[in-house]
RNA sequence: GCCCCCAUCGUCUAGAGGCCUAGGACGCCACCCUUUCAAGGUGGAGAUCAGGGGUUCGAAUCCCCUUGGGGGCACCA
């Protein structure tokens, strides 16, 4: 038995996304389950649509998610690693060529001078005709002499790999058995264009077998173009890998999963706040399940795990609200040095933004992110949650509206007369020592004493000094800010409802 | 249009002929906890297993048909 090769072939034409994460995913735990080997190749034979920026956005993005590969291209400085490179395509390109003279002298293989008028004209007709869309071999048996004149007039051909006739089987190892007629596919296949740079179908295949892949893990939008891949390992006369078709991620109206009506890249869930062990721990839930009723899974847990016969069949909706859930749930799970070293940049951000809206602040450090840890690491749906949860203990000069401060059934003479005593015992309260349990007990003790109920005496409380109607318990926010600054916002609301006119 | 694939609660799924009057999780609702917001706890609604035929003593599980959905058919990957 050879040895298990898998690999990971993004094309920089775009951001890392979703699908591609989640096939990368796949490959990552079946080759470390497997004891394999983890190939990442680049499939930049697009020229007109890859760019290096896109190339390091998906390259960061599975380094991201933790997914280190075995071999594959140098990337930001570091070195390729592996024995088959090169593993991007442009640097490959004497490979293909010399693949594509090979299937040339063959005959497995021939020149095409079709213009692309031609070819819709073609289209256009069969479409018109009801017939599936094919070349029609104008040019598959052209004599020496037809190809000297189309030569001579200057036309560039392309290169048309025979398709033949016939019934192409294999066994996929999550879709099973599967047949196709090769007249389905759409005729004898263009696998160099006429500007000499190799196309889709060849470059993987030839590379498959260079890299001596073993194992070919996909999305299901290949299973249709796989007899085509048999075909062409066929001809170039190399082994023909397992292959194992991924369901589809689907957006909420079950259609394959797209840019236009989710969000696909991979950055903009980290940007936002998602952490990678959460999303990899999600992807692996799309199309996979352990098989318990566990859940909640670290990459190595996975990998023990793993199993491409569990794979489903059918396609998964990527369910926001699930990721968002099991993001809270990782998040739970991290140490508070993790926590604060991932959150800060988040809240640094959030601060930022208020800084730049006008207000005076005070950039926020991982000291101060470390001590709000007990009162905000149960809040935080996503990183970025953090923001909205502290992000006005850093803002010196906090602007409140005054309706805001009045509790519903309150009115502002009765709010103002509260919170006038409430600032009373909060600074009396607080001379000796100031502690959360102590300004509860007070402040509970102050709301029997006149009759008011607790909740709207904290609630203008908590208005009062955060500006918000949603905060970490009062009291710990209130210690959190501190003595001094505490009562300055105390005094400053009052100030507003003694201005305001009565409402 | 042609070819291929798929089908269990709204969603992710358990289920490999009897353990299923279908289990878990997300979301939703209620209650508990509670100073707000969360988190947590308890309970609930929610799937006649797409429909119809078979096979079998017995079918969500096997077979066929229908319906529905998806994917693929480029000088994109």
């Amino acid at each position: 038995m050879s040895a298990i090769r898998v690999r990971i072939a993004p094309s920089p034409t775009g951001p890392l996304h979703i699908g591609t994460a989640r096939t990368a995913l796949f490959n990552y735990l079946f080759a470390k389950r497997m004891g394999g080997t983890f190939i990442l190749r680049l499939e930049d034979t697009d020229e007109a649509r890859s760019t290096l920026e896109y190339e390091r956005d998906i390259l960061q993005g599975l380094h991201w998610l933790g997914l280190e590969w075995d071999e594959g291209p140098e990337v930001a400085g570091l070195p390729a690693r592996g024995a088959f490179g090169p593993y991007r395509q442009m640097e490959r390109l004497d490979r293909y060529r010399e693949a594509a003279d090979k299937l040339l002298a063959e005959d497995k293989a021939y020149h095409c001078y079709c213009t692309p008028e031609e070819l819709d004209a073609d289209r256009k007709a069969q479409e018109a005709d009801h017939q599936p869309p094919h070349y029609v071999g104008r040019c598959s048996h052209l004599s020496a002499a037809a190809r000297a004149d189309k030569e001579k007039a200057g036309v560039k051909p392309v290169v048309r790999f025979r398709v033949g006739e016939g019934v192409v089987a294999f066994d996929d190892i999550v879709r099973g058995h599967v047949e196709i007629d090769t007249k389905a596919l759409g005729g004898d296949l263009i696998i160099v264009r006429s500007n000499g740079t190799p196309l889709y179908h060849f470059t993987v295949c030839l590379d498959d077998v260079d890299m001596q892949i073993s194992h070919v893990i996909r999305g299901e939008d290949h299973l249709s173009n796989t007899p085509k891949h048999i075909l062409l390992f066929r001809a170039l006369g190399a082994p023909i890998p397992e292959f194992a078709h991924l369901p589809l991620i689907l957006n909420p109206d079950r259609t394959k999963m797209s840019k236009r009506k989710s969000q696909t890249a991979v950055a903009d869930y980290r940007a936002q706040g998602y952490i990678a062990e959460a999303f990899v721990n999600f992807l692996a839930l799309l199309g996979w399940a352990s098989g318990t009723e566990e859940e909640i899974f670290t990459l190595d847990e996975l990998i023990a795990r793993f199993s491409l016969e569990k794979v489903h069949q059918g396609g998964a909706v990527f369910d926001k609200e699930r990721l968002e859930w099991l993001n809270g749930q990782w998040i739970r799970r991290l140490s508070d040095d993790e926590l604060v070293e991932r959150a800060l940049p988040f809240l640094a951000n959030a601060v930022a933004a208020r800084g730049a809206a006008g207000e005076s602040v005070r950039t926020p450090n991982a000291e101060d992110l470390r001590a709000l840890m007990p009162i905000v690491r149960e809040r935080m749906p996503t990183l970025s949650g953090v923001g909205d949860m502290v992000d006005f203990l850093f803002v010196d000069d906090l602007r409140v509206e005054p309706d805001a401060l009045v509790p519903k059934k309150w009115d502002r003479a009765s709010t103002l007369t509260a919170l006038t005593e409430a600032r009373h015992v909060i600074a009396e309260t607080g001379k000796v020592s100031f502690e959360a349990e102590e300004l509860e007990a007070a402040l509970r003790q102050l709301a029997e004493g006149r009759g008011w109920k607790a909740g709207d005496l904290f609630m203008a409380i908590r208005v009062a000094v955060t500006g918000k109607t949603a905060t970490p318990p009062l009291f710990d926010t209130l210690v959190a800010l501190g003595y001094e600054r505490a009562l300055v916002r105390l005094d400053a609301a009052r100030e507003l409802l003694e201005a305001a006119p009565a409402g």
